[in-house]
DNA sequence: TTGTAAGCGTTATCAC
DNA sequence: GTGATAACGCTTACAA
């Protein structure tokens, strides 16, 4: 069942069925009629393998994403991001292909990027394993448009669509600041990609702005987003004297519950929290979890809006989209 | 750069560079090393969509699985047994394609199915979103090896690969049963997907196995995975003197610890708990929370192993394979 | 060990 | 409005 069969059925060329099939040039009334009935009744799909040999486009794009053990609320988030994608890209007829690295091991990044070894992808959603453009340049030779989601690299200009990190810390810490606290803690990843450096970022502006001192004992950047690393580093804040703890990672702010509720510290009157990611269970905390939410599946619909204009030749009016993230208040940030 | 370039940067014909290139007939020494070094010269990709015409595939997998609103839990479910998938296929040079259907609506299962108009995947993973052979009949129409995952349907005779929710959950049952619970009450969905059914299967026999009575209202199977159900439910069973309390499904199992904790109740002296999946969060429930661990990579990566012996043209050893989920213990089922 | 040539199912150029 | 025909880049009989 090809282009030629119905060419056949319907004593017309394969020419003609083709410009009928495709809209691309004018078919009388008669031959249109023939050739949809001809193709319905063989229940005619057209031969992707064969169209991309001539138009060199294949409709799919690959967005590439990184992935941890099970469980992780980091692979939640991604899989939003993906999402996203997805449903904006079948609006518009692309399928998604989807390729992970670990997170943890940026160096292994291309070492399973087998998408890059074949040549018949039209453009690529990435989220960089590093802040260094040298890390991914590689990804170039592919040729064909790249975005960047959710983190940006130092140097390159490709386009980008991300959070606003930086602004949404500051928000979360004036909330602390309002609710009286002045040693406000930070608890985050010490880990080279930007929204690390970002929420870091303004951890510092928000200190200088608000006439805090910057306490390095107030601060712990660990190298892993798990539950122990978070445990460990509310350990240290605590005992340093916090009165406040910023976390700038779900699981991460996860350990930190656990450790405040190990010592038997009342939030928020003793210490109050307010950690990144709004997950299902910010709810059945004690008190419920005052967090920032992230529009992850808004970032991915984004991405791929700004890589089909691309993909159709337009250059975006932005190279930059910021999604905005937002507090989700509750009752953990005190007052 | 294609192999006609090679050739003739070679002097060969392209016979013999293809050959070279597949390793599909026997090549001089001194020709493979001139085609190697061409080949790496221009760094040579092939074409796929050159292959795939003759050879008819692409090398390319999809996965339908559902997906439901951001945060869920259940995406990150999907997510493991995604992430599982795509390693196993990696390995074997294999891309894998998403689609994605919404879980709360199986009748659009297949408007979004824009996968199955293109003639160029080789094989399907698919979650069926109903219990119905019927509604995912067409999907055969593709021609291609499917293996069910998570998942069966009611007829149809697809390869699957599931975890043993009717054991697990009697295993669960039984440990609530040996902390001298006797009151236990189901709370899960009343979806038309096998695990649901499935799960609650598990606890008709074991009550059966266990001399219990069957009290129906200590039975509440809800219209969806949400945590207002949870709570909804868990607030009916409590009223009906439930003194352990079983969550087939992680969404329902937090609102019923919710619940709990708003009315003060604790777990487990006055009502014993185990939930459906393990999550981070479980940790930090109070007391943590005992519960059944699925391993949705592995589901994932040996419904993959079956695909590609089905594309082998090998037919697997079994059918069904079941992947064990086992009781994480920790405190909240008593004792 | 190597080469010639057909053909996969489309699209696109050109001519009628 | 329509049709021949070349071309896309590869694999694979068949031949030497």
């Amino acid at each position: 069942m090809s282009i030629k069969t119905i060419a056949e059925m319907t004593g017309l060329s394969i020419t003609t069925v083709s410009h009928a099939l495709n809209g691309t040039r004018p078919v009388s009334q008669r031959s249109m009629e023939l050739i949809n009935e001809a193709a319905a009744q063989i229940n005619y799909r057209p031969n992707l393998a064969a169209q991309m040999m001539k138009t060199h486009r294949s409709r799919t794009v690959a967005i590439i994403i990184p992935a941890t053990e099970q469980n992780n609320s980091t692979n939640c988030f991604f899989f939003d991001v993906l999402n996203g994608a997805k449903s904006r890209l079948q609006e518009s007829g692309y399928e998604l292909i989807v390729s992970t690295y670990p997170e943890s091991r940026p160096q292994d990044f291309f070492s399973g990027m087998s998408i890059l070894h074949r040549r018949w992808i039209d453009g690529i959603l990435l989220v960089p394993p590093t802040l260094r453009y040298e890390d991914i340049a590689r990804i170039e030779d592919c040729g064909v448009p790249v975005v960047l989601v959710d983190r940006w690299v130092k140097g390159g200009k490709l386009p980008l669509v991300c959070s606003n990190n930086r602004e949404v810390t500051v928000e979360a810490m004036k909330v602390l600041y309002q609710a009286g606290r002045r040693r406000i803690a930070f608890i985050g990843a010490d880990f080279p990609n930007s929204t690390a450096v970002e929420r870091y970022q303004g951890y510092l502006d928000v200190l200088e702005e608000l006439g805090l001192p910057r306490d390095e004992l107030l601060i712990c950047r660990m190298d892993a987003y798990s539950m122990s690393c978070g445990m460990e580093a509310a350990r240290r804040v605590l005992g340093a004297g916090a009165d406040a703890i910023f976390a700038a990672n779900s699981m991460l702010c996860l350990g930190t519950v656990k450790e405040l509720q190990e010592q038997g510290i009342h939030v928020p009157e003793q210490v109050a929290v307010i950690g990144f990611d709004n997950y299902e269970w910010t709810e059945i905390t004690n008190p419920p979890l005052t967090a920032v939410t992230q529009n992850a599946s808004l970032m991915g619909r984004t991405a791929s809006e700004l890589l089909l204009q691309l993909l159709d030749g337009k250059q975006p009016e932005q190279r930059v989209v910021r999604i905005p993230a937002a507090l989700t208040i509750r009752q953990s940030h005190g007052l």
